[in-house]
DNA sequence: CATGAATGAGCCTTCATTCAT
DNA sequence: GATGAATGAAGGCTCATTCAT
């Protein structure tokens, strides 16, 4: 019975856990960072404001995770993509256009992970993630070089521009509150494609 | 006398506005922005927290002409080379070769253009320096476009990657507190400028 | 247990609550309005500053209530007496008379609905409250007119008279700090009174 | 020339002193009391901050003489005709119609003399020119009295009460931002003369 | 003596964090 | 472990007063 007592409590603490990522999540996304303070994200959880520090030691840790998980998702996404068997031109083509789906189907998520002012120590959350996402471009663009796909390059400062591409083209998609139509999507999307592919592959113009 | 007399008060009040739009950009620079309190910034410029609001009207006032301030040149560069009389092609690589030489020099400071955490007030002016950046670039690949300089493209989504490569390479560099070797600062400059020529000429891989 | 737990928690607050509003008015009463900031009213309640906005919205809800809560009783008190069924000069004799013994008795309470410097948004709350006496005298003085117990008369005028009697009255009885004697209490009540019902009746010598 | 130049300096000092007086009467009348500051004053007047504080010990000595300089002229004019020599019912009449007269023409200002949120230090120019009205009074009513015109009461309690009514019906009439017309202005004033006749005279209904 | 920029104490309010229940 | 009221430091801003020029 103990056992089973314990197994109860964990579950409930998990779900309990899991509805205030989920609050601060959506407090984040809809009013804005600056509104969510912790009264208001354990008003939202249905929890009370002391509980919420049973199970983030600081609003730093918490809102570092929001930012932490809505972005493991993402990197897996591209991830996975990068960890398959195919051409360098093809899974980069493949990945960016997961992320940028994903990101204009989220809607203003890609902002928050991007543009949104921001608390002091969550900045190093969103850093992070840009740095991770980065990072898996680098790994991609390392094999091309190797695998002789790709033509030499830092494999670096294209990630981060691959990472600037995503971000600013998005941002300046999504910034506004007008909704983007299916057949501006598609073009959209295309012209981002291009875009990457071409920082890739760097054909220079006579 | 009275004449010597007001000059000199001038004088005096200029360097004081000068003063603490330093100290608010030194604070901004080293603390991060949430430290940036008018306090702070009035204790560093060696004057009391209300004769702050002598020469600004609020903070978000202060911060914005922080931010206004050290965007202006910038756009202001780009803006001349773009409006020269010269290839599409010759006028981009200089633009992008002045506006990233500027940002290496100028240190840390590009950072705060860009991804550091930041008074809800403030952001405004952050995100309309983007906008007004790539409104430059924009500018110039439309009239490379008709003049039959560049391919046919969206030239708002190739102005927003061309931002967002800069901003990102610039980031990317200058995050750390690692200075550049002067060897390096070469290479990088001139992978940037390549990245920014392939965005906009889009030769694409067979 | 979590009944009983509450229940003196509730009450805790309760308590907690009548001593901020008590902490205020006590300072209003000897301090001047001036001096009852949310730092002194704090102070002497024995909470912290954020306390009190635990309670309140705002000072001006804070010193709202302090005024709203001495005028009801009073308004309440007189309200009711005018609305039995007697005749007027009665009624009139017995709501003039009950006031001005509780003011009396209430000391400096009186001074504070009418004299003392205020705060701007405090200011409604106390006219709204001569506002509202005002509203009561002039439906008794309405009734007796229709009744053919009073001359004809513009009852708002008369209303507005008889507080400003009842006010200046007291206001000149009371702003000393001395208390008036058993004896001087008796004859005060009834010139008072007498001038009330001298105002509504308007007998006029010849 | 030494006592030219002098005569004209002092000139000058008074024109000065009376602007600056003038400046804070038209905002008090205009702007209500708090937004009376010192440098809205100086600004107005024409002079420096500081000039101010060359005329005037502090704020409150400025504020407090604007009221007891606008009170004085109403004590006065009431003053007089106490003075006269004629019936009391005769004086008492003239001087309720000159004070209301007075009052209503000048808008505003009796309201500026009851109930305007008031600083701190003002309050008690403000409450000296009641007390100094009801002194008035009071001598015109112990005169009647002694000359047997008047039944027997105490001067001061009926001389508050005048006070009060025409305080408070003034209040009453000039709170809104409504104007009186000429036929409302005779209805008016005729009652309160009334009322203050009727007060003062004491005739009871059987 | 006039000037007006500088001063800085003081105000109201917010909110991350703690802790008695 | 959950609760949520209490805490109090910190923040932005105002304004009566001072003083170097």
């Amino acid at each position: 019975m103990a056992y089973r007592k314990t197994a109860r409590v964990d579950e409930q603490m998990a779900e309990r856990r899991a509805r205030i990522l989920k609050a601060a999540r959506d407090l984040i996304l809809q009013d804005k960072f600056r509104d969510a303070s912790i009264a208001s994200i354990a008003d939202r959880a249905g929890v009370a404001t002391g509980t919420v520090y049973g199970y983030f030691d600081s609003k730093v840790e918490l809102l570092g995770e929001v930012i932490g998980g809505v972005s493991q998702r993402e990197l897996d996404v591209v991830s996975d993509i990068v960890s398959k068997q195919a051409p360098t031109k093809e899974k980069l083509d493949l990945a960016v256009r997961a992320f940028v789906d994903r990101a204009v189907r989220g809607g203003r998520l890609a902002y928050l992970l991007i543009a949104e002012p921001i608390d002091k120590g969550v900045a190093a959350a969103r850093l992070n993630y840009r740095k991770e996402l980065a990072k898996v471009f680098a790994r991609l663009i390392a094999q091309g070089v190797v695998l002789g796909e790709l033509p030499r390059q830092t494999s670096s400062i294209t990630a981060a521009a691959l990472v600037g591409i995503l971000i600013e083209c998005l941002t300046e998609a999504l910034s506004g509150s007008r909704t983007m139509k299916k057949s501006d999507h598609a073009g959209f999307v295309d012209e981002v494609a291009t875009l990457c592919h071409c920082a890739v592959f760097r054909l220079k113009s006579p």
